[in-house]
DNA sequence: TCTTTTCTTTTTGTATACAAAATTGCGACA
DNA sequence: TGTCGCAATTTTGTATACAAAAAGAAAAGA
């Protein structure tokens, strides 16, 4: 097989190893590869016409990133987590998404207002006609524009990264159609309080926006 | 050369990729490895005695932590950061520390409370001596006891992964033992405002200790 | 002398081979 | 029937080989 690093129709210009990563992330975050899941390299290897060398790079970098876990005794798995060990990554992502909402408030601009204004949009339209895929993009959108509203990409990409990790546990939450115009509704709150510009009001609202979330997640899991 | 996993004299029983990770992580922590360094593959390699492979692994997963970058050409440099990207990953360290502070302060328990005086006792000594390398392990354990008294894993890993980001920064502040001095006094006063249990106190403590140290820092860089 | 082109060397990404552990399955023996 | 031990298999970690791409150096032309 040739080097993987060609140029593709899309344009991208990825080694195969951070296309195997991406593809992973993505269906960890979807849900497709559910927690506790293993996975097998050779396996991989295989479904991604691959050798091993890349497939192990890209599962020892989702391993560093927590999103993967390396068992006691064989094989990577999904990561997988209990119901205090989940309330431990909410309340870590409690912190963080507060202090986001606090300094996006304290830092908005026309571009972010509009970029979370937009996110918002298309979450209402994604619940309305209860596309709970779409919705679940658009909502990811939506707590990606507060992060970069914040103008630090640093604290961004940890927000990111707690997002990411618990994606598979909140999706499970979106069932109905209703479950999707009460979170947009929460959106909606949260918008009015972050662009007050008040950044104790803001990081209020996150906290019991995430409280909701977390309260939900832990009931559909 | 034999399989890497062996049983060493240290009972310590880590993969060479693990062991040049550690090293590494080590040796940047320490400023033995400067931020713009090009770290390369095989001459690590030879360093430690074994093949590109393990070396690449460290080096991918010191990456997906963002203690090492990939530069847009060629090689992996240990990260190097302008002053506004500093304040930035400052900013996001001090939420996090302010969080893992207050937090901590609400759940102390003997066990933790001991553990913060013992490295606090630790600290003192190396100052008063004034070994700088000595007190900087001891600072780490310090800051790392707290970050455990929060009862939370999580969290406490997102604090410890900044404090190895900034670590090669940290550390240019410690030159003379009236430095070190200066740290262990700070040190005393936020342990008072933990140890006061009330978490505002302790949480606004911390922020004022980070500043400190945000401003000495950017000072010596 | 400066620019452009071509050749050489280095570097990077991947494939494959192999050896050491660990796991599993099987059979012997109690 | 249960359990202990041993071989077969799988899995993991590392070494090595190789090909593509990029960087660097040297040579040719203006």
């Amino acid at each position: 097989m040739l080097k993987s690093a060609t140029n593709r129709a899309d344009g991208q210009r990825h080694s195969m190893a951070q296309r195997i990563e991406r593809a992973l992330l993505d269906e960890i975050g979807t849900g497709d590869l559910r927690p506790g899941q293993r996975l097998d390299e050779v396996g991989l290897a295989r479904r991604f016409g691959a050798s091993r060398t890349p497939v192990r790079e890209a599962l020892s970098r989702l391993t560093a990133q927590g999103i993967l876990v390396q068992g006691e005794r064989r094989g990577v798995f999904v990561a997988e987590y209990s119901r205090e060990e989940l309330s431990q990554i909410f309340e870590a992502m409690h912190e963080i998404e507060a202090a986001c909402a606090r300094i996006a408030s304290q830092r908005l601009t026309l571009l972010s207002r509009s970029e979370i204004e937009a996110a918002q949009v298309a979450c209402v339209a994604a619940a309305e006609i209860g596309d709970r895929s779409q919705y679940l993009r658009a909502n990811e959108s939506f707590h990606l524009a507060i992060y970069r509203a914040t103008g630090n990409p640093y604290i961004a990409e940890i927000a990111s990264e707690f997002r990411r990790r618990t994606g598979p546990f909140r999706a499970k939450k979106f069932e109905t159609r209703d479950d999707l115009l009460a979170s947009a509704r929460s959106h909606a709150e949260l918008i009015n309080d972050i662009f007050s510009e008040d950044s104790a009001t803001a990081s209020r609202s996150m906290r019991s926006h995430m409280t909701a979330s977390f309260l939900e997640t832990l009931r559909a899991n």
